[in-house]
RNA sequence: GGCCCCUUGGUCAAGCGGUUAAGACGUCGCCCUCUCACGGCGAAAUCAUGGGUUCGAUUCCCGUAGGGGUCACCA
């Protein structure tokens, strides 16, 4: 078989030769342990949550090494691209200050010397490589019918295990110079697959960064290099796009472990030094089975980052929370540093666990909590109001009109050294200060409290002073000696048959009536900023 | 089914041959307190399992089980 014919014969219109394009490719130079990571999701849909955790790792570890972070769109498989969906992506890398080094706008600029950062505008380059292996005698041109989606392959994979054999080399592998003219001839198109030199008998290692030292079965597979429309595979593309743009760590899925075997051949055969590689865990969830299954944007919500945007998380909070599973002494390090920059966090992307975790939506509002209460009223303010601009712009109006009233219930309990800690998420205020805003849930008490209450609150409307904190307690204290509650927790607790209660049960009373619900922020706070009008004729409601 | 990965409390996890097996979330209790919180203290709760190796295994090795991944002209 004359290769070098054959290769002419596939690829008679190559713009390049792999000589040209290694010319063109410079090796970086980079500071000694300087790491170029990149980011490389296909265009498929909105940022994965998964996805995202890997880029905040590959971000990391650049930038905590002086190196380089780049984006790479793999939009190979143009049946499932989703227009737009770059950009959105890109705009999330930038919002969660992620912001790569090097990367393309579709149609607009190029940031970097290692471009095009699109796969699809790549194509001639996949192209000379392939030839180069053709005239080698390394890839061979393949005719055969293809396997079109998953249910195609869900059904041929039925059958494969039944019998328990998988023909690893493809029949083309064999076909003779007029077999493959004549194809050619008839208008058949063609992919071209790795000519596997492996018998799969022997093990190879991964050395992967998190899991040590892996043997896996070599690959023995006549892969496909390039699909018939001459667009590489994944397999294809990682082996030259990673060479030729410097990537030094691959940080990806662990679900690519199982296809390692087959990047090293085509690596091998192409002549090319492997990066290393960190394989990461995916995130899951339990399903109602108690089965864990990958988080996947179907069926949680939660998946999607837009959903955190849309909630009104701060973006500090996933980030945070991300960098708990990360590396878990991180929660350490912000204990003892409670307001340090996150970039002063000794990162190391080499030391996360191997382990599937479970993702914890609990744990990540407590993460949230913690950050927003730090914040000041008019850093919440802000916010607010850039979160209702997006998602409730029915209360924009309203928000930036009652700016001051809207601070002050903000800073009910905050800018002090403990501040309380309730608000997670921003379209959770509303709901939480309804009772600021005019809407008070009726309120289901006990059977034998009902009297009692209505007791309290008609006694209440004369005690009512808002003149002070010291005064207004005064007054509830006054009331409660002469309704029979006591005003000394400890002699309550002593002798708790001389009284109806003590005074938290008074005040829960009056804070059922003034706000609907059992727990609040500072009663006296909530009554002075409601004004003595409103309290009143809440008050009258009940009594 | 083959190959591979993973296995410390409900969850995230420290640990890397000798520890009373950290810490955080969650749960429960107590304390503080002029109310709700915040905070403080404390409790319950874990090394999947069986064999080795060793004076000694959560830690090392082998098997078993469970969970997960993968076996596309998808990434």
């Amino acid at each position: 078989m004359d290769f070098l014919k054959l290769a002419d014969l596939l690829f008679p219109d190559n713009r390049y030769t792999v000589s040209e394009i290694e010319e063109k490719y410079k090796k970086r130079e980079l500071k000694t342990g300087a790491e170029v990571t990149r980011f490389a999701p296909s265009p498929t849909g909105y940022m994965h949550l998964g996805g995202f955790f890997q880029a905040l790792i590959d971000c990391n570890i650049a930038r905590h090494s002086n190196g380089v972070f780049y984006l790479r769109i793999e939009d190979t498989d143009q049946k499932r691209e989703i227009a737009g969906a770059s950009a959105i992506i890109l705009g999330i890398l930038h919002d969660y200050d992620l912001m790569p080094d090097e990367y393309q706008l579709k149609g607009g600029v190029t940031v970097g010397e290692y471009g095009p950062y699109y796969q699809t505008e790549r194509a001639e380059i996949y192209k000379a490589y392939a030839k180069k292996l053709v005239s080698e005698g390394k890839a061979f041109p393949c005719f055969c019918r293809k396997t079109e989606g998953l249910s195609d392959v869900l059904e041929n994979r039925e059958k494969k295990f039944a019998v328990g054999m998988i023909e690893e080399k493809d029949p083309c592998r064999n076909l003779t110079m007029e077999q493959i003219e004549q194809n050619l001839k008839d208008g058949k198109k063609f992919a071209i697959r790795l000519k596997s030199e492996n018998d799969g008998t022997h093990k190879i290692k991964l050395h992967d960064y998190l899991r040590g030292e892996i043997e896996i079965q070599e690959n023995s597979k006549d892969a496909i290099l390039l699909k018939d429309n001459l667009i590489p595979t994944y397999h294809f593309a990682h082996a030259i796009d990673d060479t030729l743009m410097g990537t030094t760590t691959v940080i990806r899925g662990e679900e690519w472990i199982a296809s390692f075997p087959l990047h090293k051949e085509i690596f091998d055969v192409l002549g090319f030094a492997q990066p290393k590689y960190i394989h990461s865990p995916l995130l899951y969830k339990f399903d109602e089975q108690g089965n864990k299954i990958k988080l996947s944007k179907r069926k949680h919500p939660e998946a999607d980052m837009r959903y955190f945007d849309k909630e009104g998380y701060v973006k500090q909070s996933v980030v945070e929370y991300l960098f708990n599973i990360i590396n878990s002494n991180f929660e350490v390090w912000r204990k003892n540093n409670p307001l340090a920059d996150l970039s002063e966090f000794p990162f190391d992307g080499f030391n996360i666990t191997a382990n599937t975790p479970i993702f914890d939506i609990v744990k990540l509002n407590d993460v949230s909590k913690e950050i927003i209460s730090k914040w000041t009223a008019q850093e919440c303010y802000r916010g607010l109001l850039n979160w209702a601009k997006e998602y409730s712009l029915e209360n924009v109006d309203y928000l930036i009109k009652d700016k001051e009233y809207v601070t002050k219930v903000l800073n009910i309990d905050r800018e002090k050294p403990k501040p309380r800690k309730d608000i997670y998420k921003w379209s959770m205020f509303f709901e939480l200060f309804d009772y600021m805003f005019g809407a008070v849930k009726s309120f289901e008490l006990d059977e034998n409290d009902k009297n009692e209450f209505e007791n309290v609150i008609r006694n209440y409307k004369d005690y009512l002073d808002l003149s002070s904190k010291e005064v207004w307690f005064e007054k509830v204290k006054a009331m409660a000696e002469k309704l029979g509650y006591a005003t000394d927790n400890k002699d309550f607790k002593a002798n708790p048959e001389k009284y109806k209660g003590n005074v938290a049960k008074l005040c829960e009373f009056i804070r059922i009536a003034i706000t609907g619900r059992k727990n609040s922020p500072d009663l006296y706070e909530i009554m002075s900023l409601l004004g003595e009008n409103k309290v009143l004729e809440r008050l009258s409601q009940h009594a």
